[in-house]
DNA sequence: CAGCATCCACCCCGATACTG
DNA sequence: CAGTATCGGGGTGGATGCTG
């Protein structure tokens, strides 16, 4: 599957993102010239799935509605130490931002439910590959971070 | 971006979500609930992630670093807005956590390089994919968020 | 050139209390 | 049940000045 492959980040780049071709060895650069810069554009790209999904709770939350419409109070008690405000407040903006969608059941008790929508199911399984690559690296990172901590 | 969605992940596991993928963890927990838990180990997960690229500036840096071993002056001069405190700071943690690596090269001026490791690699193509992901989808992002915006 | 040190503004988020 | 409102601590990160 995906390997580490520069080629293949290069193909993955969307269109307007100049990543960089690691060019082949070749001598580094002669010319004093700056080396690849980010366009404003792109570096708006990562500041917005930053925003989307860099906060404490959001991944936790689309993860938790992989399994279906799920209830507040099931959300709750999905994703362990969210406060309710956190929940609250997280589940607006994903709605806002049009990755779910939040349906109330006029009910006695009070039912309320929220889904994913196509978009966040979109978002969901590329974020899990980033959740994978963590759970494959973190025992590489955390001998990493003691070789680091040693020498110092 | 890759459309065919490779249905690795996108079968959405129903109940007890698990990034197959290595399959090292097959222990599905199944606790008392109608729902999907994370256990803590997938929550620590994304949170170890989250600590390495859900701050504001190492995807930026592992982007640029992408083109090859670059000078602490060539990538502040390459990332828009960045201080040097966070570009020291920054730095520093990425190369604890084995992702790219540091050369002093003992000259005056002095020049330090800076270059991604093979770790630091495979995490670049894999957070690729989600900026990749946002440019794809940044416009239909912003138009449900004004129209959210609008009816509220 | 490549940092380190200090100060401090902001804001994220948890705790707590209250409501429809 | 499903939120809202308010307070406050702590950490992130920008600005500035200094060093080897």
């Amino acid at each position: 599957m995906r390997s580490g492959n520069e080629g293949e980040v290069a193909a993955m780049a969307p269109k307007g993102m100049r990543v960089a071709r690691t060019g082949v060895r070749a001598n580094v650069r002669v010319t004093p010239g700056p080396c690849a810069h980010w366009s404003d554009q792109d570096a708006d790209f990562i500041r917005e799935i930053l925003d989307l999904v860099g906060d404490k709770w959001s991944v936790l939350i689309i993860g938790t509605l992989a399994g279906g419409p799920t209830r507040y109070s099931d959300l709750a008690e999905a994703i362990p130490g969210i406060s309710q405000r956190m929940l609250t407040l997280t589940l607006k903006q994903l709605q806002r931002d049009g990755l779910l969608i939040r349906t109330a059941y006029p009910e006695v008790p009070p039912r309320v439910e929220y889904s994913l929508t196509g978009l966040g199911n979109s978002l969901l399984s590329t974020v899990l590959e980033l959740a994978a690559w963590s759970a494959d690296h973190h025992a590489e990172i955390r001998r990493n971070q003691q070789t680091f901590d040693a020498g110092s």
